[in-house]
DNA sequence: CTTTGTATCTGAACAATGCTCAGATTATGG
DNA sequence: CCATAATCTGAGCATTGTTCAGATACAAAG
């Protein structure tokens, strides 16, 4: 997280939202945010409970703060997972789709607890629209690049970003939930873009 | 729920558990899941609070029950909804296809706390497999039927089910989270069928 | 450097929660 | 009818989120 590491000086700790933020982030991963407590959070930092509420009004707030970054950390990771396909033949362009997708189920797998978090009753999703995150702007500007080479059907178009989402979250859950077998990720997000696609 | 209402003679209940589920279901249907508490449940029941633990092993196995109840009331909404359209033509079959999907989503709108429990973290979807849900099995017959009259592409057919399901439930969450106003739905099950489609 | 105000942190407390357990109460069936 | 099992109570425990008065450190003005 923003570790500005102003080692505590005695009485007052140097920078204890972050400090805050990065452990409850730690415990999340570790545990679940149903089995963590601000106490728990407050103690590993070496600080009393209540220390906390003068950086965030309650818990949930922290968690939310906690969701907002672990949101932005899954965007890094798809820009990423794109960057790695550069070029601007069509290849490359599917290559990069593709890659958005399975960087967010690979998201998702690898850090699941903090994936369910992000999703869960504690981040006020209908706050902060998607239009300005970094995850649904990649895979939407993914998206526009193939709508360049007319790769996706026009006819679907006005919708290819929201049944993409929708396909690729709802496949990432199904895999945590165990209802997907991780060999069919592949062949799905194939089917996905032939869903998408044009002329088949 | 399963009402046997033997109403309670004095000391014993009579049908605790019935009871218990109901209230539970009440309650997390008006104030969400995050929000209520054993203690009430029982109170509400006329009910000292340990008394549940003689027929639910704790408080999640409680909500779990009552998840698991939801999840049927979604089933069996989606199949009336599609009896709604009965015929062996291929319009009446679209007609019944497009019924599950505004049925669950309207199921989401409708009944937001009781929907979010169902795929919250109280209920493990990793124990039972989605195969032998009324909602899956309605809306995989539907495809079926579609796919006898060669109106889904034989490429997409393998992953039609899971694509389907997942666009329909993200769709769900999207609107329950503000992010898609609601008129957007049915030009969005429009671009569903038709990316699912054989020619176009 | 001092003073004064402000941000930060502590410690004790409160109400609520999930859960346990010994014991009271009722049902059941041999 | 009686013994065994099932059901329910009430008190209690540990833990939780949150509040608040007061202690402590910092920062800026005099």
């Amino acid at each position: 997280m923003a570790m500005r590491t102003k080692a505590r000086s005695g009485y007052h700790h140097g920078d204890l939202e972050s400090a805050l933020l990065a452990e409850a982030r730690a415990l999340v991963a570790k545990h679940g945010v149903e089995q963590i407590s601000l106490r728990e959070i407050a103690s590993n930092v070496g600080v009393s409970p209540s220390a906390a509420y003068h950086h965030f009004p309650d818990k949930n707030a922290l968690l939310n703060a906690v969701a907002l970054f672990v949101f932005d950390e899954l965007g890094e990771e798809m820009q990423k997972a794109v960057a790695m396909y550069p070029g601007k033949t069509l290849t490359a362009a599917r290559r990069r789709f593709r890659a958005t997708g399975e960087s967010y189920v690979r998201f998702a797998r690898r850090n699941r607890n903090l994936f369910l978090l992000c999703f869960g009753p504690h981040c006020d999703h209908s706050q902060n629209s998607k239009e300005d995150t970094i995850a649904w702007n990649t895979m939407v500007s993914c998206l526009n690049e193939l709508s360049e080479f007319g790769f996706i059907n026009p006819k679907i178009r006005p919708y290819a970003e929201i049944l993409a989402w929708s396909s690729i979250h709802g496949i990432s859950n199904l895999v945590l939930d165990e209802m997907l077998p991780e060999e069919a990720v592949e062949p799905l997000l194939d089917g996905l873009e032939l869903a998408l696609r044009a002329e088949k």
